[in-house]
DNA sequence: TTATGAAACTTTAAGCTTGAAATAATTTCC
DNA sequence: GGAAATTATTTCAAGCTTAAAGTTTCATAA
């Protein structure tokens, strides 16, 4: 997957496009775990689900959390048990269906994530220093498609 | 990792832009392993590991393959045991260096990956379809700098 | 009402992934 | 030559990930 082309044709610069957003996104995601870890003994998949559930103070369900970080809903379970017993989010199941729980931050859980929040996002400007303010707006423009048909805001 | 800006700012571009760059991905990434399953009956490692030994005929060292996928040296050991066991790739010891092993596909393994590989630059070349071929070079260019360091080629 | 189906979530098994520790072989340098 | 450092790889524990199967709850409608 992240090897070259394996022949010349018309899908191409598609493939070797591919190849590059791949490697890219890999390489940057490799240098953010290992941050994350070191400066703050966290893992990539705990900031998402923080990620998300900061931005909605009401909480989101379970789906709403799969969905949205594009993983499975088995997997949620598992990174919100750990989160749990962390003392970050809370689940609360006091609404009127008794299938579903809300997922919160806790207040410590807010707090330590708006540190991170601040890490993470200047790691990014650093490790994308070599895009320009400019050229990141045009490349996020034609990645723009690729946007979740879910999420209205960003 | 995958939700939006938490904060307004100097950083914001590129921040939208990792955030932007990573939804692609997860989503491409995501259809090429729902397809290689249901089609070849595989996984994105294994196709990765395949991928990167077609370019070779002479087969790499468990290190080479470490570095050149971006993963950890661990994880290479485990997708080269399952390809040996599936008979697509073997480990041969008997060069100089007793600590090395060189992995090279099979005949089986070759004929087995040209097959997916065909199949799958026609994905990406659909998953990629709303990307026109000449944006696609002008993205690959911006996305270059991000090329491993490791290999000449492409 | 009560069966039937759908929805939200969890569990499970298998595989992927990492970082760290362990093993084995080679190289370096005294 | 032999100790010490380096290199290549494997093993291990913990956590992530998926798809599929299972559980509980809700909604629909006969």
């Amino acid at each position: 997957m992240v090897a070259g082309p394996t022949s010349i044709g018309p899908g191409k610069d598609r493939l070797r496009l591919w190849i590059r957003l791949l490697r890219a996104s890999r390489t940057i995601e490799a240098e953010l775990r290992e941050r994350l870890k070191k400066e703050f003994d966290t893992t990539l998949p705990r900031f998402d689900v923080m990620a998300a559930l900061y931005r909605v103070p009401e909480g989101m369900l379970m789906s709403d959390l799969s969905r949205f970080l594009l993983v499975s809903n088995g997997n949620v379970t598992g990174i919100v048990d750990r989160l749990v017993s962390e003392g970050l989010v809370t689940r609360s199941r006091r609404n009127g269906d008794r299938r579903t729980s809300m997922v919160r931050l806790t207040e410590e859980g807010t707090k330590s994530f708006a540190a991170i929040a601040a890490a993470h996002e200047s790691w990014v400007g650093e490790l994308l220093g070599n895009v320009s303010e400019d050229e990141a707006r045009r490349l996020a423009g034609m990645l723009k498609s690729f946007r979740s048909n879910w999420e209205g805001r960003e």
